[in-house]
RNA sequence: GCCGGAGUGGCGGAAUGGCAGACGCAGGGGACUUAAAAUCCUCUGUCCGCAAGGGCGUGCGGGUUCGAGUCCCGCCUCCGGCACCA
């Protein structure tokens, strides 16, 4: 049982107007919850008569419980689809489940239970939860990426990819967490460490399955230029990820061996300061550079040591750099001329061709490695009227300038001697211009057992075959042992590993990885536009009708992989024809955190609020209010008790607003007041009734530009607040003068359609209440009247010389003269001019005048 | 180091270059009450002043402007992302 508020709960029911004591929401808010679902008040579907807007939340994983964080997204979504519902949009505002990963496995492992089940319970404890916070959900599209019936589509999308060859096999280093015992994309490797566990992430060789995303990395980048509804910083960090690079690669030639040794270089045009080069410890060239090397041992255990530490100490910040010499020269393609080549650990094999050229007088690494070890430096680039002594420089050159040391470039400036020895290394077929990106491919293959397995069945005669369409889901087999070990836990079932070649017929295995996560949830967006369908992943025509989503909202933290991935997989789709757009998300909103005491809530700090307790204290309508009134959306949350306390106060506040208004008044009110509300405009200049029209009018305009133009949750929450201030001072007034029931019937009518968005319970109650039989969720956002909002007087400030002085009141189409007029009659302001000369004067119509005036010079 | 974002009362936060501090919280005072809670009204940036009134105030220093929290230049601090990417 929850712990009800003190105070007797409601009066009676059924419509009658009773006064009640208090809103009570425990009894309302089921109610109407109940009755949404009952009628499919939310439930929608293609319609070409209106315009359709696609209002998504990231869909939470089933972890057990929704916290705070999720109430906030889902809160600013909610908002925002019944604005648009309410403005005559068809709108598609979906919920479903992100049902694969670690934590259930690890849960199941923890209880001896099966994460099939674990999983399903959760699921079925957070819709509960879900609809107790009264989001508008067409819950009829609800989606698991669990399910076989999602699932099969899953990987029969891989299987899209396999074919295109954008889904392959390799083996490579990868990341790979101890802990979760499986491998990691890149982008779930943080610092190096895993970013579910926090585990320094090991590399391991190992054969996996990959995504081809570099091939689109250019279309990932380009595409961003034209996202406006996208945050800047968001689009910045992808840039960033994807790491566009331009530059060339040279080939250097390695002495006496004929071999090319190419490396990239975003700075031909110093070529000729090459010293040395420097190759990655891994790099193919390594044996054979120091095989027969006096030094070879001392060479090989260098190269050891460099692998090995690598990766984690890599990472660190302050992580010297070393080398040393292979005993090899290359010849450097300018310039004829031999260099050392080094082993470095600073040269990363997988970026670029995994070897550099060193060149210590125009870059800082490697100034600092050439001192380091004694090795030359020349400058072949000299600033505007300085010259460089590369034997003396303390700090590399980075900025254009004139060539100098560099032959026939010699006095050019560096920006004409790119081009210029570009096409001398073009022409001479010793280098050409490429494009590198810091982005790699996407491993998406798993070691463990609660994802899609991927549907490939490996043949000795056929190789790599996917599995056929009609043998589709490859469903998750049950009662596996699936402790982590490092392979996959389905290797040890023998029931589904053989089967038999699709296309041959002979014996074959199949596949025992699973899928990463992050491909289920890189089209859910998409199936939820054919909720069950059973023979396509979606239906096109329903998928080109509602994408792009209009506004997508989640947190920051995806900014990277889900929503680089999503973006990715969309492009992929529509290369397929199986989608219209290129981009999944039309708009992006990323809500800030919830903070508790200055930290992100969370169950290892201990530092939570459970929206439960929440909404057992206050009800859903509160909890919402305060989540979004706390702070602008995009910024961080701090929770505060008192603010939530604020937030019912006033919803209470609301409820007796109405009631006392509609009190005793049935006669008056309602449908025959309403109709005479359009003529109160004639009320008489001053009069309270004009009053709150002016208030109803004003908070309309308010509420309806913050929503409909700046997603600006808090400031419109602001002005409703303001609003029940200005009806609380005006009522009985207004209710004194002719008119008064009229202008407060629609006062009352606008106060409770402008909160429907907020807090849809309350809302709904109190529309009943005052005597509507639709519901409030179904009113047309109604349209602030300008004429209302006309005034004919205004007061504005005078300032004098930008200091307010005082404030007089003029008519609003008033004269620069006359106001001034006006204004010096006033005696602060001529005492503020004293004896100084007015210079001129400033109107700001409505607003101020201001005044300047200045003493004359002696 | 590079790239973003942010610095405004006791707190969360408002302000298309035009009256800084809306709204909420916290706090003071009052009404109602036998009393308390709840509610309603009211005050609340800071300094000087009995008051009227005045001075000072949006991280710091400059600038543009009749007028700057807002625009420009140079810093400081905090938060987030990337970080040997050649």
């Amino acid at each position: 049982m929850r712990d009800v508020p003190t105070k007797v709960c409601c009066g009676a029911r059924g419509g009658g107007l009773v006064m009640r004591d208090r809103y009570c929401f425990e009894e309302v808010e089921p109610k109407w919850q109940e009755q949404w679902e009952e009628e499919g008040l939310y439930r929608v579907g293609e319609d070409s008569e209106r315009p359709k807007f696609y209002q998504l939340e990231m869909f939470p994983y089933p972890s057990g419980r929704i916290h705070m964080g999720h109430v906030r997204n889902y809160s600013i979504g909610d908002v925002m689809a019944r604005y648009r519902r309410m403005n005559g949009w068809n709108v598609l505002h979906p919920m479903g489940w992100d049902a694969f990963g670690l934590p259930a496995e690890n849960a199941a492992i923890k209880h001896g239970a099966d994460p099939a089940s674990w999983t399903r319970e959760n699921i079925a404890h957070m819709g509960k939860q879900l609809r107790g916070m009264g989001y508008s959900y067409d819950w009829a599209r609800e989606a698991a990426t669990n399910d076989p019936a999602y699932y099969k589509w899953t990987q029969w999308l891989f299987v899209q990819l396999f074919k295109k060859g954008l889904a392959y096999r390799k083996s490579q280093k990868v990341n790979w967490c101890p802990s979760c015992a499986t491998v990691l994309a890149n982008e779930q490797v943080v610092n190096g460490e895993c970013e579910r566990c926090d585990t320094p992430v090991i590399r391991r060789q190992l054969e996996q399955w990959f995504f081809r995303i570099t091939d689109y990395a250019e279309r990932l980048l380009r595409n961003l230029d034209a996202m406006p509804g996208w945050p800047e910083h968001v689009k910045t960090m992808q840039r960033n990820w994807i790491g566009r690079s331009e530059g060339m690669d040279l080939d250097f030639e390695v002495a006496g061996t004929g071999e090319k040794l190419t490396v990239f270089t975003t700075r031909h045009d110093t070529v000729f300061g090459v010293t040395y080069l420097v190759i990655a410890a891994e790099h193919p060239l390594v044996e054979r550079l120091i095989a027969g090397q006096p030094n070879e041992d001392e060479l090989r255990q260098f190269v050891s040591d460099v692998i090995a530490q690598d990766d984690i100490a890599r990472t660190a910040d302050d992580t010297e750099k070393v080398g040393m010499f292979t005993g090899g020269y290359a010849v450097n393609p300018a310039s004829g001329e031999q260099v050392p080549i080094w082993i470095g650990n600073y040269v990363l094999m997988d970026y670029g061709t995994g070897a550099v050229m060193g060149v210590p007088a125009h870059d800082h690494r490697d100034l600092e490695f050439a001192r380091k070890y004694g090795l030359s430096v020349r400058a072949v680039i000299s600033p505007p009227g300085a010259k460089l002594d590369g034997d003396t420089m303390e700090c590399a050159y980075v900025e254009d300038g004139v060539q100098m040391n560099s032959g026939r470039f010699d006095g050019m400036p560096s920006g004409e001697a790119r081009p210029a020895m570009a096409r001398y290394f073009e022409s001479s077929g010793k280098g050409r211009p490429t494009v590198h990106y810091k982005l790699r491919d996407w491993l998406i293959s798993r070691q463990r057992f609660w994802g899609a397995p991927i549907p490939i069945i490996y043949c000795e005669r056929c190789g790599q075959v996917p599995v056929p369409d009609v043998d589709l889901p490859v469903v998750l087999p049950t009662g596996v042992k699936f402790m982590p070990t490092g392979q996959s836990p389905l290797l040890g079932c023998s029931e589904f590993v053989n089967t038999k070649c699709p296309v041959c017929g002979g014996p074959a295995r199949r596949e025992t990885d699973t899928i990463d996560t992050f491909v289920c949830s890189s089209w859910y967006f998409l199936r939820y536009t054919s909720p069950g369908s059973d023979d396509c992943a979606w239906d096109k025509s329903k998928a080109d009708y509602w994408m792009p989503v209009d506004q997508y909202i989640g947190g920051v933290e995806h900014a990277i992989m889900h929503l680089m991935y999503a973006r990715f997989f969309t492009m992929v789709m529509r290369d397929l024809g199986l989608v219209g757009v290129d981009e999944p998300f039309k708009n992006l909103l990323t809500q800030g955190m919830v903070l508790l005491g200055g930290h992100k809530m969370s169950k290892s700090k201990g530092n939570t609020i459970e929206p439960d307790e929440i909404v057992a204290k206050y009800g859903a309508d509160t909890a919402r209010l305060f989540t979004l009134f706390a702070s602008p959306v995009e910024r961080d949350l701090e929770w505060s008790d008192e603010g939530v306390e604020g937030c019912w106060r006033f919803l209470q506040r609301v409820w007796r607003l109405v009631h006392r208004c509609v009190e005793g008044r049935e006669s008056s009110r309602l449908a025959e007041g309403r109709v005479t509300a359009a003529t109160a405009g004639m009320a008489a200049d001053g009069s309270a009734v004009q009053r709150v029209r002016r208030a109803a009018h004003a908070a309309l305009k308010k509420v309806t530009e913050d929503l409909g133009v700046r997603n600006s949750l808090n400031t419109a929450i602001a002005a409703i607040m303001e609003y029940v201030n200005a009806l609380y001072s005006l009522k009985d007034q207004a209710f004194a003068e002719d008119g008064g029931d009229a202008a407060m019937a629609e006062a009352i009518d606008l106060l409770v359609v402008m909160l429907a968005p907020f807090a849809p319970h309350i809302a709904e109650e109190l529309w009943h209440e005052v005597g509507h039989s639709e519901s409030v969720h179904r009113e047309p956002w109604p349209k602030y009247d300008p004429d209302v909002l006309t005034v004919e007087s205004v007061e504005i400030a005078v300032q004098v010389n930008g200091k307010v002085r005082d404030r007089i009141t003029v008519s609003v189409d008033v004269s620069e003269d006359a106001a001034f007029e006006a204004a010096m009659a006033s005696a602060r302001v001529s005492a503020a001019i004293g004896s100084a000369s007015v210079k001129k004067t400033i109107l700001v119509p409505g607003k101020l005048l201001n005044i300047v005036a200045r003493r004359e010079s002696p």
